[in-house]
DNA sequence: GTCTATATAGGGATAGAC
DNA sequence: GTCTATCCCTATATAGAC
Protein backbone atom coordinates (compact mmCIF):
# COMPACT_ATOMS: atom_id res chain seq x y z
CA UNK A 1 0.00 0.00 0.00
CA UNK A 2 3.08 2.19 0.86
CA UNK A 3 4.39 1.58 -2.26
CA UNK A 4 1.30 2.03 -4.55
CA UNK A 5 0.90 5.51 -2.80
CA UNK A 6 4.37 6.38 -3.17
CA UNK A 7 4.06 5.32 -7.01
CA UNK A 8 0.70 6.78 -7.67
CA UNK A 9 1.52 10.37 -6.01
CA UNK A 10 4.77 10.76 -8.59
CA UNK A 11 3.55 9.15 -11.80
CA UNK A 12 -0.95 8.64 -11.47
CA UNK A 13 -2.91 5.80 -11.01
CA UNK A 14 -2.79 5.33 -14.81
CA UNK A 15 0.83 5.62 -15.44
CA UNK A 16 1.86 2.81 -12.73
CA UNK A 17 1.57 -0.67 -13.88
CA UNK A 18 1.18 -3.39 -11.01
CA UNK A 19 4.36 -4.79 -12.21
CA UNK A 20 6.20 -1.79 -10.92
CA UNK A 21 4.38 -2.17 -7.92
CA UNK A 22 5.61 -5.26 -7.37
CA UNK A 23 9.48 -4.29 -8.01
CA UNK A 24 9.01 -1.64 -5.62
CA UNK A 25 8.51 -4.44 -3.00
CA UNK A 26 10.65 -6.86 -4.30
CA UNK A 27 8.07 -9.11 -5.67
CA UNK A 28 6.23 -10.40 -8.81
CA UNK A 29 3.36 -8.79 -9.74
CA UNK A 30 0.81 -11.64 -9.42
CA UNK A 31 2.03 -11.95 -5.53
CA UNK A 32 -0.22 -8.66 -5.14
CA UNK A 33 -3.16 -10.54 -5.95
CA UNK A 34 -3.06 -12.24 -2.84
CA UNK A 35 -4.08 -9.18 -0.69
CA UNK A 36 -6.14 -7.53 -3.42
CA UNK A 37 -8.60 -8.20 -5.71
CA UNK A 38 -7.77 -5.36 -8.35
CA UNK A 39 -5.93 -2.34 -9.12
CA UNK A 40 -9.33 -0.48 -9.10
CA UNK A 41 -9.37 -1.34 -4.93
CA UNK A 42 -5.83 -1.04 -4.19
CA UNK A 43 -6.64 2.88 -5.35
CA UNK A 44 -9.95 3.10 -3.75
CA UNK A 45 -9.07 2.06 -0.51
CA UNK A 46 -5.99 4.23 0.05
CA UNK A 47 -8.55 6.75 -0.88
CA UNK A 48 -11.21 5.78 1.54
CA UNK A 49 -8.55 5.02 3.59
CA UNK A 50 -7.23 8.64 4.06
CA UNK A 51 -10.70 10.34 3.79
CA UNK A 52 -11.46 8.01 7.03
CA UNK A 53 -8.56 8.68 8.86
CA UNK A 54 -9.02 12.25 8.09
CA UNK A 55 -12.67 12.09 9.82
CA UNK A 56 -11.30 10.26 12.54
CA UNK A 57 -8.46 12.48 13.50
CA UNK A 58 -10.90 15.72 13.51
CA UNK A 59 -13.34 14.04 15.01
CA UNK A 60 -10.91 14.03 18.17
CA UNK A 61 -10.41 17.48 18.63
CA UNK A 62 -12.62 19.67 20.84
CA UNK A 63 -15.73 20.53 19.48
CA UNK A 64 -16.63 23.40 22.09
CA UNK A 65 -15.94 26.85 21.94
CA UNK A 66 -16.09 29.74 20.00
CA UNK A 67 -16.50 29.48 16.61
CA UNK A 68 -13.42 31.66 16.16
CA UNK A 69 -11.18 29.12 18.23
CA UNK A 70 -13.09 26.25 16.59
CA UNK A 71 -11.57 28.33 13.11
CA UNK A 72 -8.07 28.07 14.53
CA UNK A 73 -8.19 24.39 15.51
CA UNK A 74 -9.31 23.67 11.90
CA UNK A 75 -7.05 25.26 10.15
CA UNK A 76 -4.20 24.28 12.23
CA UNK A 77 -5.20 20.99 12.12
CA UNK A 78 -5.66 20.88 8.42
CA UNK A 79 -2.34 22.49 7.17
CA UNK A 80 -0.58 20.02 10.05
CA UNK A 81 -2.19 16.76 9.56
CA UNK A 82 -2.05 17.47 5.27
CA UNK A 83 1.58 18.59 5.26
CA UNK A 84 2.39 15.19 7.00
CA UNK A 85 1.19 12.75 4.02
CA UNK A 86 1.82 14.49 1.31
CA UNK A 87 1.10 11.87 -0.74
CA UNK A 88 -1.80 10.40 0.24
CA UNK A 89 -3.77 14.27 0.14
CA UNK A 90 -1.97 14.35 -3.24
CA UNK A 91 -3.12 10.68 -4.59
CA UNK A 92 -6.51 11.29 -2.70
CA UNK A 93 -7.45 14.67 -4.86
CA UNK A 94 -5.71 14.45 -8.05
CA UNK A 95 -6.94 10.63 -8.50
CA UNK A 96 -10.84 11.28 -7.68
CA UNK A 97 -11.81 10.72 -11.76
CA UNK A 98 -9.64 7.43 -11.23
CA UNK A 99 -12.15 5.82 -9.26
CA UNK A 100 -14.88 3.99 -10.79
CA UNK A 101 -18.48 5.51 -10.24
CA UNK A 102 -19.85 3.47 -7.13
CA UNK A 103 -16.22 4.40 -5.58
CA UNK A 104 -15.86 8.20 -6.10
CA UNK A 105 -19.50 8.24 -4.66
CA UNK A 106 -18.27 6.65 -0.80
CA UNK A 107 -15.11 8.67 -1.42
CA UNK A 108 -17.10 12.03 -2.26
CA UNK A 109 -19.41 11.72 0.63
CA UNK A 110 -16.38 11.42 2.95
CA UNK A 111 -14.92 14.72 1.76
CA UNK A 112 -18.33 16.22 2.00
CA UNK A 113 -18.79 15.54 5.83
CA UNK A 114 -15.62 17.16 6.13
CA UNK A 115 -16.13 20.12 4.20
CA UNK A 116 -19.76 20.26 6.31
CA UNK A 117 -17.53 20.66 9.59
CA UNK A 118 -16.04 23.86 8.29
CA UNK A 119 -19.40 25.69 6.92
CA UNK A 120 -21.07 24.88 10.17
CA UNK A 121 -18.08 26.38 12.44
CA UNK A 122 -18.14 29.53 9.79
CA UNK A 123 -22.60 29.49 10.03
CA UNK A 124 -22.08 29.22 13.85
CA UNK A 125 -19.37 32.42 14.00
CA UNK A 126 -22.67 34.24 11.93
CA UNK A 127 -24.96 33.57 14.11
CA UNK A 128 -22.20 34.95 17.05
CA UNK A 129 -21.72 37.86 14.72
CA UNK A 130 -18.00 37.11 15.76
CA UNK A 131 -17.24 35.99 11.70
CA UNK A 132 -18.82 37.60 8.64
CA UNK A 133 -18.91 34.89 5.44
CA UNK A 134 -20.66 36.37 2.11
CA UNK A 135 -21.84 32.48 1.79
CA UNK A 136 -20.77 30.10 4.29
CA UNK A 137 -20.66 27.30 1.81
CA UNK A 138 -18.21 28.84 -1.20
CA UNK A 139 -16.20 30.14 1.91
CA UNK A 140 -15.63 27.26 3.04
CA UNK A 141 -14.62 25.58 0.10
CA UNK A 142 -12.26 28.79 -0.71
CA UNK A 143 -10.38 28.31 3.02
CA UNK A 144 -10.23 24.30 2.10
CA UNK A 145 -8.65 25.20 -1.50
CA UNK A 146 -6.40 27.52 0.17
CA UNK A 147 -5.01 25.57 2.69
CA UNK A 148 -4.96 22.67 1.41
CA UNK A 149 -2.68 24.09 -1.42
CA UNK A 150 -0.05 24.80 1.00
CA UNK A 151 0.91 20.87 0.24
CA UNK A 152 2.01 22.05 -3.55
CA UNK A 153 4.61 23.92 -2.30
CA UNK A 154 5.77 23.61 1.07
CA UNK A 155 9.63 21.83 1.66
CA UNK A 156 10.44 20.69 4.92
CA UNK A 157 13.71 22.24 4.03
CA UNK A 158 12.75 25.37 3.24
CA UNK A 159 12.63 28.88 4.68
CA UNK A 160 9.24 28.43 7.29
CA UNK A 161 8.62 25.87 9.93
CA UNK A 162 4.90 23.96 10.14
CA UNK A 163 4.15 26.19 12.79
CA UNK A 164 5.10 28.92 10.65
CA UNK A 165 3.35 28.69 7.85
CA UNK A 166 0.06 27.54 10.29
CA UNK A 167 0.50 31.42 11.52
CA UNK A 168 0.67 32.82 8.67
CA UNK A 169 -2.18 30.53 7.02
CA UNK A 170 -4.33 31.40 10.16
CA UNK A 171 -3.96 34.94 10.07
CA UNK A 172 -5.22 34.97 6.42
CA UNK A 173 -8.51 32.68 7.11
CA UNK A 174 -9.29 34.47 10.03
CA UNK A 175 -9.01 37.91 8.60
CA UNK A 176 -10.84 36.46 5.30
CA UNK A 177 -13.73 35.88 7.18
CA UNK A 178 -13.69 38.29 9.71
CA UNK A 179 -16.36 41.06 10.07
CA UNK B 1 -6.25 19.60 -29.61
CA UNK B 2 -9.60 20.58 -28.46
CA UNK B 3 -10.83 16.54 -28.08
CA UNK B 4 -7.62 15.60 -26.85
CA UNK B 5 -7.82 18.25 -24.11
CA UNK B 6 -11.11 17.04 -23.43
CA UNK B 7 -10.60 13.30 -22.55
CA UNK B 8 -7.36 14.34 -21.00
CA UNK B 9 -9.32 16.55 -18.32
CA UNK B 10 -12.02 13.45 -18.03
CA UNK B 11 -9.86 10.73 -18.11
CA UNK B 12 -6.01 11.53 -17.30
CA UNK B 13 -3.16 11.66 -19.73
CA UNK B 14 -1.66 8.36 -19.14
CA UNK B 15 -5.45 6.79 -19.37
CA UNK B 16 -6.49 8.44 -22.64
CA UNK B 17 -5.08 6.31 -25.56
CA UNK B 18 -4.46 8.11 -29.22
CA UNK B 19 -7.43 5.73 -30.86
CA UNK B 20 -9.59 7.28 -28.33
CA UNK B 21 -8.78 10.75 -29.55
CA UNK B 22 -8.53 9.66 -33.02
CA UNK B 23 -12.02 7.97 -32.57
CA UNK B 24 -13.45 11.29 -31.20
CA UNK B 25 -12.67 13.29 -34.14
CA UNK B 26 -13.32 10.35 -36.63
CA UNK B 27 -10.46 9.33 -37.90
CA UNK B 28 -8.19 6.61 -37.11
CA UNK B 29 -5.13 6.74 -34.70
CA UNK B 30 -2.47 6.81 -37.31
CA UNK B 31 -3.73 10.04 -38.94
CA UNK B 32 -2.97 12.09 -35.75
CA UNK B 33 1.18 11.67 -36.64
CA UNK B 34 0.56 13.71 -39.20
CA UNK B 35 -0.14 16.48 -36.82
CA UNK B 36 2.12 15.73 -34.12
CA UNK B 37 5.26 14.20 -33.42
CA UNK B 38 4.01 12.41 -30.18
CA UNK B 39 1.23 12.04 -27.51
CA UNK B 40 3.92 13.85 -25.22
CA UNK B 41 4.47 16.51 -27.52
CA UNK B 42 0.30 16.71 -27.78
CA UNK B 43 0.30 17.31 -23.78
CA UNK B 44 2.79 19.95 -23.56
CA UNK B 45 1.56 22.06 -26.53
CA UNK B 46 -1.89 22.05 -24.85
CA UNK B 47 -0.29 23.25 -21.44
CA UNK B 48 2.03 25.24 -22.80
CA UNK B 49 -0.41 26.97 -25.49
CA UNK B 50 -3.17 27.56 -21.95
CA UNK B 51 0.12 29.27 -19.97
CA UNK B 52 1.35 31.63 -22.74
CA UNK B 53 -2.63 32.25 -23.53
CA UNK B 54 -3.07 33.07 -19.48
CA UNK B 55 -0.37 35.23 -19.73
CA UNK B 56 -0.72 36.80 -22.77
CA UNK B 57 -4.47 37.75 -21.58
CA UNK B 58 -3.16 38.97 -18.26
CA UNK B 59 -0.52 41.55 -19.78
CA UNK B 60 -3.32 43.11 -21.62
CA UNK B 61 -4.58 44.57 -18.29
CA UNK B 62 -4.40 48.09 -17.02
CA UNK B 63 -0.90 48.06 -14.98
CA UNK B 64 -1.38 51.35 -13.07
CA UNK B 65 -3.30 51.96 -10.54
CA UNK B 66 -3.56 51.40 -6.57
CA UNK B 67 -1.88 48.30 -5.52
CA UNK B 68 -5.64 47.58 -4.05
CA UNK B 69 -6.98 48.26 -7.53
CA UNK B 70 -4.60 45.89 -9.59
CA UNK B 71 -5.51 43.11 -6.61
CA UNK B 72 -8.86 43.26 -7.41
CA UNK B 73 -8.38 43.20 -10.89
CA UNK B 74 -6.12 40.25 -10.61
CA UNK B 75 -8.88 38.48 -8.70
CA UNK B 76 -11.85 38.93 -10.96
CA UNK B 77 -9.79 38.14 -14.23
CA UNK B 78 -8.56 34.95 -12.28
CA UNK B 79 -11.74 33.70 -11.71
CA UNK B 80 -13.21 35.04 -15.19
CA UNK B 81 -10.46 33.41 -17.08
CA UNK B 82 -10.62 30.24 -15.29
CA UNK B 83 -13.86 29.25 -15.24
CA UNK B 84 -14.19 29.82 -19.16
CA UNK B 85 -11.66 27.26 -19.54
CA UNK B 86 -11.95 24.49 -17.22
CA UNK B 87 -10.61 21.56 -18.78
CA UNK B 88 -7.17 23.72 -19.80
CA UNK B 89 -7.02 24.59 -16.14
CA UNK B 90 -7.29 20.96 -15.15
CA UNK B 91 -5.34 19.40 -17.03
CA UNK B 92 -2.29 21.88 -16.52
CA UNK B 93 -2.26 21.79 -12.98
CA UNK B 94 -2.90 17.86 -13.02
CA UNK B 95 -1.01 16.85 -15.70
CA UNK B 96 2.41 18.22 -14.98
CA UNK B 97 3.70 14.94 -13.53
CA UNK B 98 2.97 13.85 -16.80
CA UNK B 99 5.67 16.32 -18.57
CA UNK B 100 9.19 15.07 -19.28
CA UNK B 101 11.44 17.02 -17.41
CA UNK B 102 12.36 19.32 -20.03
CA UNK B 103 9.00 20.11 -20.87
CA UNK B 104 7.98 20.67 -17.37
CA UNK B 105 10.81 23.24 -16.83
CA UNK B 106 9.32 25.27 -19.35
CA UNK B 107 5.44 25.02 -18.02
CA UNK B 108 6.96 25.77 -14.16
CA UNK B 109 9.04 28.93 -15.56
CA UNK B 110 5.74 29.93 -17.37
CA UNK B 111 3.55 29.45 -13.92
CA UNK B 112 5.79 31.48 -12.24
CA UNK B 113 5.91 34.08 -14.11
CA UNK B 114 2.07 34.38 -12.94
CA UNK B 115 2.34 33.87 -9.12
CA UNK B 116 5.40 36.58 -9.20
CA UNK B 117 3.11 39.17 -11.02
CA UNK B 118 0.52 38.56 -7.79
CA UNK B 119 3.46 38.47 -5.34
CA UNK B 120 4.70 41.74 -6.50
CA UNK B 121 1.12 43.84 -6.36
CA UNK B 122 1.20 42.32 -3.11
CA UNK B 123 4.97 43.79 -2.00
CA UNK B 124 3.34 46.70 -3.70
CA UNK B 125 0.43 47.04 -1.58
CA UNK B 126 3.01 46.95 1.75
CA UNK B 127 5.29 49.72 0.40
CA UNK B 128 1.59 51.76 0.36
CA UNK B 129 1.05 50.61 3.72
CA UNK B 130 -2.92 49.91 1.43
CA UNK B 131 -2.05 46.27 1.72
CA UNK B 132 -0.71 43.87 4.47
CA UNK B 133 0.60 40.29 3.62
CA UNK B 134 3.04 38.30 6.53
CA UNK B 135 4.72 36.89 3.58
CA UNK B 136 3.74 37.91 0.27
CA UNK B 137 5.45 35.04 -1.69
CA UNK B 138 3.25 32.63 0.34
CA UNK B 139 0.46 34.61 0.54
CA UNK B 140 0.38 34.80 -3.55
CA UNK B 141 0.21 30.82 -3.50
CA UNK B 142 -2.60 31.03 -1.38
CA UNK B 143 -4.63 33.56 -2.91
CA UNK B 144 -3.85 31.49 -6.38
CA UNK B 145 -4.99 28.34 -4.78
CA UNK B 146 -8.12 29.82 -3.44
CA UNK B 147 -9.48 31.31 -6.59
CA UNK B 148 -8.18 28.56 -8.71
CA UNK B 149 -11.12 26.11 -6.13
CA UNK B 150 -13.76 27.61 -7.90
CA UNK B 151 -13.26 26.02 -11.14
CA UNK B 152 -13.66 22.47 -9.08
CA UNK B 153 -17.49 23.27 -7.59
CA UNK B 154 -18.47 26.03 -9.93
CA UNK B 155 -21.42 24.93 -12.31
CA UNK B 156 -23.12 27.55 -14.67
CA UNK B 157 -26.44 25.83 -14.22
CA UNK B 158 -25.94 26.91 -10.24
CA UNK B 159 -27.35 28.93 -8.01
CA UNK B 160 -24.19 31.84 -9.04
CA UNK B 161 -23.43 33.76 -11.64
CA UNK B 162 -19.72 34.32 -12.30
CA UNK B 163 -20.09 38.05 -11.34
CA UNK B 164 -21.23 36.94 -7.84
CA UNK B 165 -18.73 34.33 -7.44
CA UNK B 166 -16.19 37.26 -8.42
CA UNK B 167 -17.62 39.43 -6.04
CA UNK B 168 -18.06 36.61 -3.49
CA UNK B 169 -13.86 35.99 -3.29
CA UNK B 170 -12.83 39.51 -3.94
CA UNK B 171 -14.35 40.26 -0.62
CA UNK B 172 -12.31 37.11 1.02
CA UNK B 173 -9.27 37.95 -1.15
CA UNK B 174 -9.58 41.85 -0.11
CA UNK B 175 -10.02 40.61 3.77
CA UNK B 176 -7.48 38.00 3.60
CA UNK B 177 -4.60 40.58 3.05
CA UNK B 178 -6.13 43.73 4.94
CA UNK B 179 -4.02 45.93 7.12
C1' DG C 1 -3.80 13.25 -45.74
C1' DT C 2 -6.05 9.06 -44.40
C1' DC C 3 -6.30 4.35 -44.59
C1' DT C 4 -5.05 -0.70 -43.23
C1' DA C 5 -1.75 -3.41 -41.29
C1' DT C 6 1.81 -4.20 -38.29
C1' DA C 7 6.11 -3.82 -35.33
C1' DT C 8 7.23 -3.79 -30.67
C1' DA C 9 6.14 -3.28 -26.09
C1' DG C 10 3.66 -3.55 -22.08
C1' DG C 11 -0.79 -3.70 -19.58
C1' DG C 12 -4.12 -6.45 -15.88
C1' DA C 13 -5.10 -10.60 -14.30
C1' DT C 14 -4.95 -15.81 -13.79
C1' DA C 15 -3.17 -20.87 -13.60
C1' DG C 16 -0.67 -24.16 -11.59
C1' DA C 17 3.90 -25.72 -9.63
C1' DC C 18 6.31 -25.54 -5.47
C1' DG D 1 2.34 -17.11 -0.35
C1' DT D 2 5.45 -16.57 -4.13
C1' DC D 3 7.09 -18.07 -8.28
C1' DT D 4 7.13 -18.74 -13.59
C1' DA D 5 4.51 -18.73 -17.46
C1' DT D 6 0.88 -17.20 -19.98
C1' DC D 7 -3.79 -15.45 -21.69
C1' DC D 8 -5.72 -11.79 -23.90
C1' DC D 9 -5.83 -7.19 -24.72
C1' DT D 10 -4.26 -2.60 -25.64
C1' DA D 11 -0.65 0.82 -26.03
C1' DT D 12 2.45 4.07 -29.12
C1' DA D 13 4.30 4.62 -33.27
C1' DT D 14 5.50 3.52 -38.10
C1' DA D 15 5.20 1.64 -43.12
C1' DG D 16 3.37 1.69 -47.32
C1' DA D 17 -0.89 1.66 -50.33
C1' DC D 18 -4.10 4.80 -52.18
Amino acid sequence: MEAALRLFARHGFAAVSMRQIAAEVGVQAGALYNYIPDKQSLLFDLMRGHMEALLAARAERPKGGSALARLEDFTRFHIRYHLARPDAVFVSYMELRSLSPENFAVVEGLRRQYEDELESILRAGEAEGSLSAADPRIAAMAVIAMLTGVTTWYRAAGRLTVDQVEGIYWDMVRKSVSV
